[in-house]
DNA sequence: GCGATATGCTTGCACTCGCAGGCGATTCGC
DNA sequence: GCGAATCGCCTGCGAGTGCAAGCATATCGC
């Protein structure tokens, strides 16, 4: 528990819980979203044609299927992302953002930016956040479909 | 989005999505508890006495008091902590924590310290580590309840 | 003292999520 | 071709959580 690497896993886990629960509340008062979706809009647009199967969201978010499943259903409605079926497989149905998706996902962007800047600004030099993007590259290597 | 302060906050929260999941799997299958139950352990265990109220213990964890009078009853069911009114002010109900669970938190500390060596372990020198303690130090300050 | 306000805890309701099971589509072995 | 195994998706159920409301206790203004 004095362990270097205990402190800094718990430091983490702390980090991040405060940032993401500052994060939900602005984004749903704001934006009428919450930080999951934002997320899936954020993955659809960081994916080849703003389009990807369930399944591979599913993967990349840490969630179950049948989250994704219920999550496209209001998003959706509210126009949002669309639905599209693939040709070759009719078993694969794409999750692909609309212009309206990808309008919110870019004001939710804003927010989200300024909040990392709220966390990072007055705290830390530039080359600090050089060594701090590096170390966290190495951290999340290996599962691939990265975010950032 | 390519600013270095929201690259650092999405690979910050994948990080920590990522820790949180392999740890969650673990924990239930070893110590059969959650990861939250071990947080509220924890909490006690750095807290004076080994004690706290569950307002205390609601805030420090980011959930509502709800959360934590529902969480308390298996936990005490099972003798992991107890309940103590406080003599001054009958509202005020502490969590204590048992010689059982301090017991269990000691094991799943144990396992935590192993994946936190797994994270950091192989990708990181010992001065990197260092850095990104106090790093993660100056982000957490403010809230003064630290758990680290 | 005594009512008004504030604080801590608990409970009803609604929402989100994962898991297990089921369905339809595809691929593989023969 | 054809049955079996696999894969992607959706639905029923249970667990966990937050919010609003309610209750008990404590504190403040007078």
């Amino acid at each position: 528990m004095t362990d270097v690497y205990t402190t800094n896993a718990l430091r983490l886990l702390q980090v991040a819980d405060d940032f993401r629960a500052g994060l939900s509340g602005e984004f749903s008062a704001i934006h009428g979203i919450s930080v999951n979706e934002f997320l899936l809009l954020l993955h659809l647009e960081r994916s080849a044609a703003n389009r990807l199967p369930r399944v591979d969201l599913a993967r990349r978010m840490h969630v179950s299927a049948s989250t994704i499943t219920r999550m496209a259903v209001p998003m959706e409605k509210v126009g949002l992302i669309d639905r599209e079926v693939d040709q070759r497989d009719a078993r694969l149905v794409f999750v692909v953002a609309t212009t309206a998706g990808r309008a919110k996902l870019s004001e939710a962007l804003a927010t989200f930016s300024k909040r990392a800047g709220y966390l990072f600004g007055d705290r830390c030099e530039d080359e600090e956040m050089d060594q701090f993007a590096s170390m966290l590259r190495r951290l999340i290597a290996g599962t691939g479909d990265t975010l950032a």
